[in-house]
DNA sequence: CTATCATTCTGCAACGTTTCAGATGATAAT
DNA sequence: ATTATCATCTGAAACGTTGCAGAATGATAG
């Protein structure tokens, strides 16, 4: 846009020519010639290095903040290394249901004081996976990775260790090495989902569980059983359905399900959206949640109780999963021990209160 | 990270030791050592320079891809002032109902073939909004902005007009001054809207409007009213209602609403989640949607029509608004003419027949 | 009075890129 | 034979920053 004028100004040694400057953007060079002191002194003077006299350290940075100073990035980038960038890496078919909003807001809230941009990159699910992390560690373009779909043995967690490249995941792996992690308690909430609906007098549960491939499919599976054995309930198999399957598809497999003689009176539902493309599917099938059927299901928004309030909802805050990994990524860019970036996250019950009888 | 390392190699002029930047990334002067060429040319080179020789420059290209090289985006940036960066600006508080991952995937996808990076930087709906704007444009750490939640004479606009920085925004002005946007045909929406209940039976309509600052709150209403005339359907006011509510007050607003006298037996409403809450506050109140109240509505995603089948239902594309905005970001980057980088997108009506009868 | 030393400041060089102003031959025009 | 023109190529400089090695000053010790 200004190149020109910028590729004017600066041609004499001599004079620095700081008159044309006069609208330029300040660079160190402007207040070392607002100071008389060299570039070198003033650079340290801003991040206060213990070789710069305490006057001097506050004329520099009293300078710097009344011309309204910001380092360059691109300065600071070519001979650092140091991007202050973070890179979201996500799936381009994901989670239809707002999940995302709420994980970059989460992420921001805590970048906000701080340096870091947070660039986000997304992929399709179609392309190799392993593709934009090993982008962004070949480049350099960002200080740290946020990943989520995070597998039991995931290659990503494995190439960014290799490559000792700072990250954090959105779930867990399971492949005995430490590293920053986010994750909901999935096992907890499918035991307790079961246990709500053995008080709400079901005994043949079904589970629409996540994607197989990915790490929280076995804990909500593990918590689910455990719960089943706990209360005594049978489970009722809801073959090839679960959380990536388009809505349309698993309303349909749903009014399969319901239309079966050995239908289940009980589901344990591990995402909204697919929650009401079941309660679509059950009412095809001409039946009616809350008496013939109940359903426990997870929300990060508010209104899934204004769809069918016989819904049992536990609420599973995203923007805190956003924040809480962008506290932990920034702490393992500074050096932190991954094993003290660990969050668990339990499931808030709200709505329809959990003893609450299953006939709506 | 490995900052040491690139430290150590190099130090010597004359034997630029390859040897050991052996692991590094690759530069435009290992290119120029494993040539044999000078830096400058092959710079040119890879940029198709006219002045560079026909065999040259293929060499050097394969030699390139070879050795996977990738410009170094801190090295161009603060050379050329180039940042390939195109930062999207948005509100926290904004649009619970997934609306972003769809707008973020639409520029994505666009993105995705050039050398752009996304940065998104949120910013809360209590700060200044031209603050986040004014970052950018000052530290230049961006190419081009897209924002949205646009008034018709709105500040962030005018700044970047008056500073000449690239711009798109996600809805229009009314300022007099040509820019890139693409609009949702909000208009057409809302007329539409007032006829679809009309061939309903629907006499007595109302409207929950979007946030009156903003422009196609306008658009809106103007569509609304218009077709009021043209149908000889009535308007029963909804005082104080808006999009911006929380969707409990507005389930509230529309409780108390139904419950006047004069209610009214049609509602446009301008937002999924309102929607939603609308039809919470109908039935709180002791109605039926589709016997005593007809509503439409827009959605973004699918699952609307499972909520209420009663519900008339238009589509509005968010992913088409990303696409369509980066692009004619990108475009305007170049150095295009807005006027020739607006576009506008029209009402796509499904689920529920707009001519079926209103009584579900 | 010199040597040593801490304190405080400074040039220079380099990160990787592109632009500017040539340089080098070769070929064409005079 | 001399000059102009052209096609290719090139080194130096600069963008803004930081690390390194060292300079200037004064103080302390020998």
């Amino acid at each position: 846009m200004d190149q020109k004028a910028r590729d004017r100004a600066g041609v004499e040694q001599v004079e620095p020519g700081m008159a044309e400057k006069e609208g330029q953007r300040p660079t160190l060079k402007t207040i070392a010639f607002m100071t008389g002191l060299g570039v070198t002194t003033v650079s340290r003077a801003l991040k206060d290095a213990p070789e710069i006299g305490e006057a001097t350290r506050r004329r520099v940075q009293l300078v710097a903040r009344q011309i309204g100073y910001r380092p360059n990035r691109a300065g600071v980038r070519l001979r650092t290394g140091k991007t202050n960038v973070i890179s979201l890496i996500l799936n381009t078919e994901d989670e239809v249901t707002g999940f995302l909003s709420d994980i970059i807001y989460g992420i921001s809230e805590v970048l906000a004081d701080t340096p870091y941009h947070l660039v986000v990159t997304p992929y399709s699910r179609t392309n190799d996976p392993l593709e934009p992390v090993r982008y962004v560690v070949e480049t350099g373009s960002a200080d740290g990775i946020i990943i989520s779909r995070i597998e039991p043995d995931d290659p990503r967690v494995r190439y960014l260790v290799e490559h000792d490249f700072p990250f954090a995941t959105h779930g867990r792996t399971a492949m005995g090495v430490e590293h920053a992690f986010h994750d909901y308690d999935n096992h907890a909430y499918a035991a307790e989902a079961v246990r709500t609906l053995g008080r709400a007098g079901r005994r043949r549960l079904a589970l629409l569980p996540p994607p197989p491939t990915l790490t929280y499919y076995h804990e909500t599976r593990n918590g689910f059983s455990e719960a089943l054995l706990e209360t005594g309930a049978s489970e009722v198999p809801f073959p090839s359905a679960h959380l990536d399957l388009p809505l349309d598809r698993i309303r349909q497999h749903a009014a399969d399900l319901m239309r079966r003689a050995n239908r289940p009176d009980g589901i344990v539902c591990s995402g909204a959206g697919a929650a009401i493309a079941l309660v679509a599917g059950i009412e095809e099938a001409g039946l009616t949640l809350g008496h013939d059927v109940d359903i426990v299901t997870k929300q990060s928004t508010q209104f899934l109780h204004w769809f069918r309030p016989q819904l049992f909802i536990a609420r599973e805050d995203f923007s805190l999963a956003g924040r809480d990994l962008a506290i932990a990524l920034l702490k393992r860019i500074g050096g932190a021990d991954p094993k003290t970036l660990q969050t668990l996250s339990s499931p808030v019950w709200d709505g329809r209160p959990v003893d609450a009888p299953g006939n709506g």
